[in-house]
DNA sequence: ATACATACCGACTGACCGGTCGGTATGCAG
DNA sequence: CTGCATACCGACCGGTCAGTCGGTATGTAT
């Protein structure tokens, strides 16, 4: 009953699913275009029916991820409230993707120098937008009303998502627990606060 | 009048140079055997008489930089001083890295995952006992005296190491100008302060 | 001088991989 | 029913690259 353009279109996600985890899995040149298209149950003419190179495959993939972050994360620095809480609402939202998702935000920076010319600059923005764009808008937001300190927003958000990053991983979970909530407040805390011993301060 | 012992000594150094040059600039499966034993003025045949595998010259070569690094980093670990001190002079001494043998660091992060086995267990304790374990003697000392607040001492130092990263690279170093004390500061300010505004505080 | 080891050469091989192409199957439009 | 477009197949090609191997040159020990 399905037309030719609904077969097309659901073998392409199939194809552009498989070629997802794999990458995730494996570096791009471990990654064969056979191996993508044994694991979307297509051969590799079907593939290059649908797509013009592997390298067109692995842009066309990353680009719809990041398309589809940066919409969850423009929700979050759409919110009210303080920068706190902001970064808070977006770190968790990204801290709840899947496994598979968070790691493709690694893949962009780690596969970006593999590439060159458009292909490269279209991935670079996509990501760019995505993520750090996001955080450096609430960044400035913080500094102008006074809950961040003067510094370069652009330089403060790279070090914030830093910081998320080392949060990921097994090691940070076996320390802070299975929850989300462990590991948000440590790189909140972290990066508000620093890590020196509170100073005992005058209270009210 | 060198002997034959001098003669391949001077040989393998030329091809480890080659290699950490090229690696650096390239990625693993970009720099062929060839390009390493050209740059390096033998031909494969020299270079396959020295080294088993590619694999072999590369874990070789990772091996040495990070013995040599983790001797300087030991010497800023070993220092007399606040924790804040000891992570300064070492940081520095981190910066002021050639530029090459500072990429190293990160390459050996980027390219452990396409390795397996034996080779990639060396190479992450080589790692780990290079830089990372350095930080962490100085953050455990410093939890210890009060310096810096009860943390995970390795999470704390994964997260030292991250912000340092960022502070590498040319957009921060546009922001921070050309010296390592503007790099350096930002990224202690930032470790051990965090990022919030500084809170109107009693004085004496 | 002779014999042996070590350094090095460079043509070659075998495997792999991205991409192509002629062909078949399946629907849809007139 | 016919003709055409689109989806898909799978054998194949051109090229690349890690690794090999028979050979030569250069020292070194006896």
């Amino acid at each position: 009953m399905p037309g030719q353009d609904t077969r097309a279109a659901t073998t392409v996600a199939r194809i552009v699913g498989a070629a997802r985890r794999l990458f995730v899995a494996k570096s791009y040149a471990e990654v064969t275009t056979e191996m993508i298209a044994r694991a979307a149950d297509v051969t590799k003419g079907g593939l290059y029916h649908h797509f013009a190179s592997k390298e067109a495959l692995y842009v066309s993939m990353m680009l719809e991820h990041l398309g589809d972050s940066r919409s969850l994360f423009e929700e979050a620095a759409a919110m009210e409230g303080s920068a706190r809480d902001r970064l808070g609402r977006l770190t968790r939202d990204f801290l709840d993707l899947p496994a598979e998702e968070r790691e493709l935000m690694r893949l962009v920076r780690r596969d970006v120098n593999i590439f060159s010319g458009d292909d490269r600059d279209r991935l670079v923005r996509a990501y760019q937008e995505a993520l750090p764009q996001r955080v450096e808008e609430i960044v400035t937001d913080g500094i102008r009303d006074g809950e961040i300190a003067p510094t370069d927003p652009r330089l403060l958000s790279w070090s914030f998502v830093a910081l998320v990053e080392v949060v990921i991983g097994e090691y940070a979970h076996a320390v802070l627990g299975e929850s989300t909530s462990g590991r948000l407040d440590h790189v909140l805390d972290l990066f508000f606060g620093g890590a020196a011993a509170q100073r005992v301060e005058a209270m009210a």
